[in-house]
DNA sequence: GGCAGGCACTTCGTATACGATTTTCGTATA
DNA sequence: TATACGAAAATCGTATACGAAGTGCCTGCC
């Protein structure tokens, strides 16, 4: 009877609010651009709108919805100058964190990544079975494995915040170009063995941004975009 | 949300709120550690405290309060570990800002710099009417005309809320290293040299990020703090 | 005299209500 | 038929109100 209710016993309703929205839009159950009405959105949770106002500042802040004045929220996403920026952003950030984390990376991480990668590496040989969405979720697992040590937390926040934007823009590079995905790989499999003999920060840092960037490239290369644009 | 100054036209109360929290958090009117209580806020606005609860949780996602449930909103800040995770962070993202800014950086605003370090280094030849917070004023202006032209709005506003965080934690280096404001401006004007001459964006990066680990070790050094801490 | 329990006060969390603003749709007119 | 005007609907913004959670003081007992 009141068995569901039970496990968000201490959870505010605005932090129910939160995570409902915030796993929506990652999901992609909430396709970007949709609109988010706050009366909709309350009824469907039973509360009322007050919590879910200060939901969607929340993720306003974080840059997974759009918020206008007397107009309306709506779920980021699809833009491809967005989309940009924020690959950019990690190229830097995620960069820093990897270096950062890469001292306390040990064997079982390195290990645990390799076979991440191997299954990468299987999809990526096999074009007949290559889910863009599903190696977008190992590649993301990969990097986890190697930024989640970052003994900073802001910087790690910032990387955390870039994924989800990227989850949420589902861009999934990968749809766009899978050609990318075998380069994805060997990459991977460069910054694990920089990793592991102990490369300086700078090495690390290093690789770890020009294979953001390498990603980033061909997509842009693939939409026929400037490439104009700076990029580091 | 990146500019603190912002036109109130239309402001709606919730906005209101914000930039005038804001404002007393960052020019140090609320002390780090300071209690808001919602509603001595929201009489003092004289609004009721649904907008001043919006505007405390875009604060908090900016880092400038914390928000404990059920206790209340406190201003951010004395921590000196964050202290150090938030220059770590700014000397990151302001180093690749600048390195992305610095193609755009032209001789005016070279100009401007120089004529900004030349009151910084009068400043700091002149022990007698040396004043750490109108030195980091001036600090901040400098850096500003350097990274104010990153091209990536991403990168912008987190150099942005870095900064605010630092003003807010009302660290003020110098107060605490005022021997380092000599080799703050010689850096500076190193820096200023590199733009000038075209250097590579990988130098212009390398070099504004040791400009700002630099401080943040004199800091270190001065506190006895562990100097085991990885700095990139 | 010190500690435990309970009562009162403060402050937060959320629901409801109403005014303000924007959008949409229907109608009348050129 | 197309366009301009206006009213109605939808949605947001904020005030007020009440219940919930936490904090501190005060009393009574050991």
């Amino acid at each position: 009877m009141s068995a569901p209710a039970r496990v968000a016993a201490t959870a505010s309703k605005s932090q129910l609010a939160y995570e409902w929205l915030h796993d929506r839009i990652v999901s992609g159950s909430l396709a970007p651009g949709a609109r988010l009405v706050l009366a909709q959105v309350a009824a469907e949770l039973d509360v009322s709108v007050v919590p879910v106002r200060e939901a969607v500042r929340r993720l306003e802040a974080e840059g997974l919805v759009t918020f206008e004045k007397n107009i309306g929220a709506t779920v980021a996403g699809i833009d491809p100058v967005e989309y940009l920026y924020t690959m950019q952003t990690l190229s830097i950030v995620e960069g820093a964190a990897t270096a950062l984390s890469a001292h306390a990376v040990g064997p079982s991480d390195i290990a645990t990544a390799r076979a991440v990668n191997a299954r990468m590496r299987a999809m990526a040989e096999d074009p007949q079975h290559f889910d863009p969405v599903q190696f977008t979720r190992l590649n993301h697992e990969f990097h986890s494995v190697l930024f989640e040590h970052c003994p900073n937390p802001h910087i790690l926040d910032l990387v955390h915040r870039g994924w989800n934007r990227l989850t949420a823009l589902r861009g999934s590079t990968f749809s766009f170009v899978p050609e990318r995905a075998g380069e994805s790989v060997a990459e991977h499999e460069g910054l694990l063995a920089l990793i592991e003999r102990g490369a300086s920060s700078e090495e690390i840092e290093l690789a770890a941004r020009r294979h953001r960037s390498a990603t980033l490239d061909a997509y842009l290369a693939s939409t026929g975009a400037h490439p104009n644009f700076p990029v580091l």
